[in-house]
DNA sequence: AGCAGAATATAGTATTACTAAGTACAGGTA
DNA sequence: TACCTGTACTTAGTAATACTATATTCTGCT
């Protein structure tokens, strides 16, 4: 689906989150993961800068592993602060969506 | 709820567009109306610069009415572009809160 | 005359996702 | 060797959006 771009806001973040605590993972693995779900303008820098955020934010953290096919990948994992901040952005989204869903039947 | 400035990125417009959709009304009221619903943060000048926004693009359009409290409101109402639009926007807020679903539940 | 509340307006700021370009490395191929 | 493809990460700059803070206008009330 295509322009999202706005809507995306503040969601991403969640996302990738959300995405990382399922399983260490790497920035290049997420947004080809985004991409099949059909983020379709989803591309590599805007996820690298979303992680780069999040790890100033000592939310994640990461171990460099080899990788036989190219440069060294970047494995994140969540801190017990992300933990505890990706809670929080689903309890804010259980309460958006809910809104959401009040405005638009009434 | 607090903090969910965010969240807010994009979907702010969706509900002032949707609130429009089910009659004329003016920024002051929406802006109470958001409040009540639960969305502290939301200020009036938040909602007026929405409002002027979604004129620009000819999303809305209004007529003054006097009011015997204040000074004139700008009661809004949707243009066809308007309608068009929010249809639009519904439609990208259920793929995306559809993916949202998806991510969180695997 | 002065005040509170209703109602609108707007300049400036912070945050965020996207654009676009670049760097680095491994394996295959000519 | 030299070159290319695909993997993987980086980052400066831009556009869009919501919030902060302040200002202005108007009406009714005291």
């Amino acid at each position: 689906m295509k322009d999202l771009t706005e809507l995306m806001k503040g969601l991403l973040e969640g996302m990738v989150l959300q995405i990382i605590s399922r399983g260490e993972t790497y920035g290049y693995a997420i947004t080809n993961t985004l991409v099949k779900m059909g983020f379709e303008d989803i591309v590599e820098g805007t996820v690298y800068t979303v992680l780069i955020r999040l790890e100033k934010q000592k939310l994640i953290s990461f171990t460099k592993k080899k990788s036989n096919k190219g440069p060294a990948r970047k494995f994140y994992s969540l801190t017990e602060a992300g933990r505890t901040y990706l809670n929080n952005f689903w309890q804010k989204w259980n309460f958006v969506s809910n809104k959401m869903q009040e405005i638009r039947e009434k």
